[in-house]
DNA sequence: TCTGGGGTCCTAGGACCC
DNA sequence: TCTGGGGTCCTAGGACCC
């Protein structure tokens, strides 16, 4: 084996968002948690205890919520400002040991190790050890030498945690046969529900089986995309680290109402305030939309009438001034907008995303004015400030009726002055 | 009453061009 | 009788991820 061989490592928190909530609730360490999806719609984290009475992903709330209190359960809305903050303490802290690692989601980095000095289980404690005296996150790790057997590895980190102490080595052919023979397809990284009925009309119902298919046969069958897993899987790299955070090709900024929305004003309100939140990413990566799409939709659910529009929408040049944009998704509304209609969601996608800079502009494609540069300058300087929502245009109300439903909110402990933690002394 | 949100990449097919 | 071929661009839809 070269030494050279790249090997990666995935950092994985213990039921993230379950466990940002613990760490200002020390009392609730024994006790099973969930968090909720936006609305307080359904299960979307659940701690090793909560998984244990049966609760599952995707649960709705309001069918199992008497079940949950029954059993202890605590449950909470989400509170993606404080998971977003200690989400970035932990990437900094495995930033401090690692030299070049991948945020790959909120709760997920990729640590490139190739170089590394050996015994890589030690130094693969070190993080773990570190992560959590420093910010107090259990975390598991997986090593292999492609992206894919690295979260495979992860993936055993946490089905044998009492064996493995959370940190998983798969780098001897060995342990990746005996593991891959013990792992589903649908548990490999790239392989969902739909590829996995396939493959197992195929016969292939193990990690170790797809890993001995012959990549071009599975290349005509199901593409490109599961052929690069299969060589993962035999320890070909085929994805590569990204360090660098690529710009989104695509903004959408899209919520369902806390309660329904039958009026146009109420549904104004609505998109005007998804229009404010989805051009503060915009200008937060530095980039101009020339096109973007409105939407409003009913339910999927129930059996009222159903109705589902969208319209796309042609600014005059390419732009990220808010109130520009918010004009014309108003025209847009005024479009596909129906009464009669108990409406439960809205959506804003920003499309055909430039840099700055990148569009030029002639006689008869104007560029944006600089005073709408001043303004958007001013407009973010004060919501860092004074927080995200301290300055907006007047269509977006302050007190919305159809906001969001978060009844079982914890603090922003880490990120409002106001919501530090309190202690007494007794 | 009440069922998440925000992304990515790939492919197929149509329009259009020379 | 015989009815091109290759390229690009765009869009819609499907699959996946967390």
């Amino acid at each position: 084996m070269s030494p050279k061989r790249p090997t990666y490592a995935l950092v994985d928190c213990n039921s993230f968002y379950c466990s940002c909530e613990r760490l200002f609730r020390p009392e609730l360490r024994q006790v099973p948690v969930v968090v909720l999806s936006n609305n307080d719609g359904c299960v979307i984290a659940r701690t090793p205890e909560a998984k244990a009475l049966g609760i599952k992903m995707g649960d709705p709330f309001f069918k199992i919520r008497d079940a949950l209190k029954a059993k202890g359960v605590v449950a909470f809305s989400s509170n993606y400002e404080l998971y977003g903050d200690i989400s970035s303490r932990v990437q900094r802290t495995i930033e401090s040991l690692a030299p070049r690692v991948e945020v790959y989601s909120i709760d997920e980095s990729f640590a490139d190790l190739t170089g590394i000095a050996e015994p890589l289980g030690d130094f693969a404690r070190q993080i773990q050890a570190r992560v959590r005296s420093w910010t107090g996150m259990p975390v598991g790790i997986g090593i292999g030498h492609t992206k894919t057997l690295a979260k495979a590895a992860q993936h055993a980190s946490k089905l044998y945690k009492e064996r493995t102490g959370g940190v998983v080595d798969l780098r001897a052919d060995h342990a990746v046969e005996w593991l891959l023979k013990r792992m589903p397809t649908q548990e490999v990284w790239g392989v969902g529900r739909r590829i996995s009925v396939r493959l197992e009309a195929d016969g292939v119902t193990t990690a170790w089986q797809l890993a001995n298919t012959d990549p071009k046969t599975i290349r005509q069958r199901y593409g490109v995309v599961l052929e690069r897993t299969v060589r993962e899987l035999t320890g070909e790299p085929c994805i590569e680290l990204q360090e660098a955070e690529p710009d989104r090709q695509a903004i959408c900024t899209s919520r369902m109402f806390g309660e329904r929305v039958t009026t146009l004003e109420a549904m104004r309100e609505a998109v005007a305030s998804y229009m404010h939140r989805a051009t503060q990413k915009l200008r937060k990566q530095q980039s101009l939309t020339a096109v973007f799409r409105v939407a409003v939709l009913t339910s999927p659910f129930g059996d009222g009438p159903k109705y589902a529009n969208s319209v796309m929408c042609y600014p005059p040049y390419p732009t990220d001034d808010v109130l520009l944009l918010t004009r014309a998704a108003m025209e847009g509304l005024e479009v596909i907008w129906r009464d009669g209609y108990r409406y439960s969601k809205a959506e804003i996608l920003l499309m055909d995303l430039r840099k700055r800079g990148e569009f030029t502009g002639d006689l008869f494609t104007p560029s944006q004015p600089a005073r709408s540069d001043d303004l958007m300058r001013v407009l973010d300087l004060i919501n860092v400030k004074f927080g995200k929502n301290a300055l907006h245009s007047g269509r977006m109300p302050i007190d919305a009726t159809w906001a969001m439903k978060r009844e079982m909110m914890s603090r922003s402990y880490t990120t409002s002055i106001n919501q530090l933690m309190r202690f007494k002394a007794l």
